[in-house]
DNA sequence: AGCACGCCGACT
DNA sequence: GTCGGCGTGCTC
């Protein structure tokens, strides 16, 4: 019986988005990767579909019109994915416009993603009995009888218990010596913990999840108001109908309180999926969850992937934050993902923050989400805010870096033993290099963009590209030698004037360099909850779900840096990140304060995060966003192009402009900066209708025979610039 | 994307 | 005469 195999291409591009059809004998099913000979090339292929047919070759290929080529090789026994996730797939193709291999690849685990180079996962030397009958020395018999009570039993473990015997069995055969693909181990839990009473704001809000049929809530919840809480005690009754949950984080490094409270909760297997994880330890975990080992996972965006057999609760923690938005192809946001999940799966999806983004909360207020609300913060008070105007420091003769009343505020704080965090929306010693004679800023030679001066190198850095350099003798603009100035300042000089400030003070830095090794994170998060120092400094991301109870001072230094950003959402990241700056301080028993320095104090996003006002935010920017059209009230779609030749560029974005048309506007041409030596364009759609905006995208790419290459698709993008 | 095929210029 | 330049077009 020969069967007919149609596959996916791993390729990239648009044209070869469809399936081709090979022939092959032996055992193949669809979810499985397979090598083809494409053309003149080798190549991997993921079933779609397996078509079992009784026709001779000669037939199958009349009837195809042309000759099929055999599958050379395939690499599964099994298919990787269940039926959900191909149906996912599909969806999520049409979804964000993309290939289908690129949603597979974004999908599936390293180690299995049907990329060029064929990886495979790691194999481990197991061990099990003989039936034959050897003699054995006591202690051997010993070791023999651990093998039998243990089984399946890994030669390793086999050598850790008995080391000098493990070897002596194999010999003589008492056991068997056979390879098995390795196997992740769920998290040890700790489960000492029981349900915490709910106060009963909690109680009102848990009855309306329990009772409304409801599929998608939006939990918004001041930091401190027991939101977690309410995660586990759903999460309970899900793994207690014996049932799955996920619980969405932004970043895993930043969430060890979350993983730790699900130990101490539960004694269900738990998983933990992130980028961090190495390719073999990503499918470890995968394997996990679809052998149902693991019952609760624990991940960041890409877990919305695993291929859960029963869902019974997806938790999004943070649901505002931009990690959860993939921005390459497929342009995904987790939530779109989770809640199409927990319509599959007939479960409740729970999407929490203090400061909900501005299209749920919207949403939520038009009833497409069912919005719960918790006010109050249990056993804490909220922090005073004072917001320091940097202009008039400066004026004063002041620092504008640490002003004196910062200044003061920690030198109480520290006088008392307790903790302060800095935060700071920069990194590098000056963010920029001025000439001194035509007052340019210093570019980097392949993006448009500002080079950043680091100190402790003494290079300048191109944090877009990663270009490194000296500073230049000459400058590249106007040919001076007199020099460059440094302008503005970032995490390491903020760390000097600390220092000079308070010369006894023990202090941390985190910031994207502090932090490129593996677990430096944890590291220098764990130093700092051990009270091994006073003062934190760091940039956003030491904002994010922090819990130190020993922190009463929260001051961030430059608090308004984004609202300079020309993008539509700049006023709401900005408000975000002092709501949760503020939101670190004072959660223990002790009262929190939080010192704001700004430019602007008059700022409506300034103004709300010093009164922690999320409504009143709310409902200024939505005036803004109405104004200008922009989401909530809108969809917009970002066509990019990028090329390293400005002509192809230009060719295929003003094809695009000529070639889009429905009911929606298109604006643009906009021509971006230059990254990695890549001229880009962008194109924008906004429109009522989202679908309609996909639609007019789809039938470009149907017509159109120009080279695609280039283009990105992002529906619904984040950001804009 | 590759890689072959193909149709013109400069070389032993 | 041939080697090789990279324009064009196809890949089950």
């Amino acid at each position: 019986m020969t069967k007919i195999v149609h596959c996916w291409i791993e390729h990239p591009v648009r044209k070869l988005d469809q399936t081709f059809t090979y022939l092959y004998d032996g055992e193949v099913e669809r979810g499985c990767r397979v090598r083809i000979s494409f053309g003149a090339r080798q190549l991997i292929g993921f079933v779609d579909r397996v078509e079992e047919s009784d026709e001779s070759r000669a037939e199958i290929e009349s009837r195809y019109g042309f000759a099929l080529k055999d599958i050379d090789v395939v690499l599964d026994q099994e298919s990787l994915i269940t039926d959900e996730l191909f149906d996912l797939a599909a969806w999520l193709k049409e979804h964000t416009l993309s290939t289908a291999i690129a949603c597979f690849q974004t999908m599936l685990p390293g180690k299995v993603k049907p990329a060029g180079r064929t990886a495979s996962a790691l194999k481990e030397k197991m061990v099990r009995l003989s039936d034959k009958e050897v003699s054995l020395t006591p202690k051997q018999l010993e070791a023999y009888l651990y093998v039998r009570d243990h089984q399946p039993l890994t030669y390793r473990e086999l050598r850790k218990a008995y080391v000098n015997q493990a070897r002596s069995l194999v010999e003589k055969e008492a056991v068997i010596l056979y390879e098995k693909e390795r196997e992740g181990k769920v998290v040890e839990p700790l489960a000492n913990e029981a349900a915490l009473p709910l106060l009963e704001e909690q109680k009102q809000v848990m009855d309306e999840i329990l009772s409304s049929d409801d599929a998608v809530f939006l939990l918004q919840g001041v930091t401190g108001s027991g939101k977690t809480e309410i995660y586990l005690q759903l999460a309970s009754k899900a793994l207690a109908e014996g049932r799955q949950v996920l619980i969405l984080v932004p970043e895993i490094a930043l969430t060890p309180q979350m993983i730790r409270r699900v130990r101490q909760r539960f004694k269900d297997g738990l998983a933990i999926y992130h980028s961090g994880l190495s390719d073999q330890e990503k499918y470890e975990q995968y394997r996990l969850v679809k052998t149902r080992q693991a019952s609760i996972v624990v991940g960041t965006r890409s877990a919305v992937f695993l291929p859960f057999a029963d869902l019974g609760l997806i938790v999004m923690d943070e649901e505002h934050d931009a990690s959860y938005k993939q921005d390459s192809q497929p342009c995904y946001h987790c939530r779109d993902v989770a809640i199409y999940r927990g319509r599959y799966h007939h479960c409740k999806v729970i999407l929490g923050s203090a400061t909900p983004s501005l299209d749920s909360y919207a949403r939520a207020l038009r009833h497409v989400y069912h919005l719960v609300v918790l006010k109050e913060r249990i056993n804490r008070t909220l922090p005073t805010v004072t917001v320091v105007p940097v202009r008039e420091a400066i004026r004063k003769g002041d620092s504008y870096i640490l002003t004196d009343v910062l200044r003061e505020k920690m030198a109480e704080r520290l006088a008392r033993g307790e903790q302060v965090i800095l935060l700071l929306n920069r990194r590098g010693y000056s963010s920029l290099l001025r000439c001194r004679s035509c007052q340019e800023v210093l570019k980097c030679p392949h993006c448009d963009l500002a080079m950043s001066w680091h100190h402790d190198i003494r290079r300048l850095k191109c944090h877009t590209c990663g270009t490194e350099m000296r500073t230049p003798y000459v400058c590249p603009v106007c040919g001076s030698r007199e020099g460059f100035m440094s302008y503005g300042f970032g995490t390491q000089r903020l760390q000097e004037e600390v220092q000079n400030a308070f010369p006894d003070a023990r202090i941390l830095r985190m910031d994207a360099d502090t932090t490129g090794r593996k677990n430096a994170h944890q590291k220098i998060l764990e130093a700092f909850a051990n009270r091994e120092a006073d003062i934190l400094l760091g940039t956003q991301m030491i904002a994010k779900g922090l819990d130190y109870p020993n922190v009463t001072l929260v001051g961030v230094v430059n608090g308004d840096e984004g609202l300079s950003r020309t993008d539509f959402r700049s006023c709401e990241v900005t408000f975000d990140l002092l709501m949760q700056a503020s939101g670190r301080s004072g959660r223990g028993d002790k009262n929190g304060e939080v010192v704001l320095q700004v430019y602007d104090p008059t700022h409506y996003a300034v103004v709300c995060a010093a009164r922690q006002d999320y409504e009143a935010f709310f409902y200024q920017e939505m005036k803004f966003r109405h104004a200008g059209q922009y989401p909530p009230y809108t969809y917009l779609a970002s066509l990019t192009v990028a090329s390293k030749d400005q002509r192809q560029t230009d060719r295929l974005s003003l094809a695009l402009k000529a070639g889009l048309s429905g009911d929606f506007q298109v604006i643009g041409v906009v021509s971006l900066l230059k990254i990695q030596d890549k001229c880009r364009s962008r194109i924008l759609l906004k429109g009522k209708n989202e679908e309609e905006i996909r639609r007019g995208i789809r039938q470009f790419l149907d017509t159109s025979d120009l080279d695609l290459k280039g283009l990105k698709i992002d529906i619904n993008p984040l950001y804009l610039d």
